[in-house]
DNA sequence: TATTGTTATACTCTATAACTATA
DNA sequence: TATAGTTATAGAGTATAACAATA
């Protein structure tokens, strides 16, 4: 006889750490949306702009290896951002196959502006943790994906 | 005069650790899939099973619900484990718009062997990290998307 | 021959609306 | 009226192949 299930537990999932890594990520990742939303932002376009800002003059290829996405979709990303006038594409006197990636003084702002809402988003998701302990975390996850 | 750039960095994206935190699961995500691919399963439809092995009778409702996706999209996921014989849909005798989500012994002994790849697979991506910060960690990643 | 930016395309994931059968 | 499962579809995100211009 099949009764109905009252109550779900999810024990044999919450036994991997990556699950708790995934739905935390998930929360993180929908206030930053949120914020960078309203800014025009997207997450990709946020990071692709900031490396901009960071790393003037940087060729499309360089930015999609070190963003981790494919040169191809990094095409609508730079078209959206050269549209809203934040970065601009200059030819590269050394290599007139590549643009040079510049940001505008306008980007230059909304870079700034941006990177304070994320960390106030994130602050908001991490609120209660030790910030000794992020701290601590910060080393040890970049480890994970540098080797 | 626009030079090409040597050396990129990414202070300011460093600076946030939603950042870490999406590379660091990028990386378990690809060791368990890679795993999980394997034995035939996806992330998603590994979790299914896992649900419906320790539920057994759940609806596709509650499923959905608890897997947080959208009932339509679970469809084609129970059709898979259907297929492969792991599960089955049972008539519940109390509601008959409903289907009982029932393991069959073969998805029972998957789940279990899937459970193992899993965890041998985050221990390899989080192996230099002390196993008590991961008991730390544990609860307050959970808090994140549990309030 | 190889690389840069680009276009086209396909595949996955996810979200929404609408339908049917039941409640 | 509302709910469970289903179908169709549209929008993101992502990966691959091919091309023109240049190295």
């Amino acid at each position: 006889m099949i009764e109905p299930v009252e109550q779900i537990t999810d024990k044999s999932l919450r036994r991997h750490f990556g699950y708790s890594l995934k739905r935390a990520y998930a929360r993180v990742h929908t206030a930053i949306t949120e914020e960078l939303n309203q800014l025009g932002l997207k997450v990709i376009s946020y990071s692709a702009l900031s490396m901009i800002v960071e790393n003037p003059g940087l060729k499309q290829s360089q930015l999609a290896e070190a963003l981790m996405i494919e040169r191809s979709n990094l095409v609508v990303i730079i078209d959206d951002l050269e549209n809203k006038n934040l970065i601009y594409r200059a030819q590269l006197p050394s290599d007139r196959r590549a643009y040079a990636l510049i940001p505008t003084d306008e980007g230059k702002a909304l870079a700034v502006r941006a990177g304070d809402a994320v960390a106030d988003a994130e602050a908001a998701v991490f609120g209660h943790f030790d910030p000794a302990l992020i701290e601590q975390l910060r080393p040890a996850f970049d480890r994970i994906w540098s080797r």
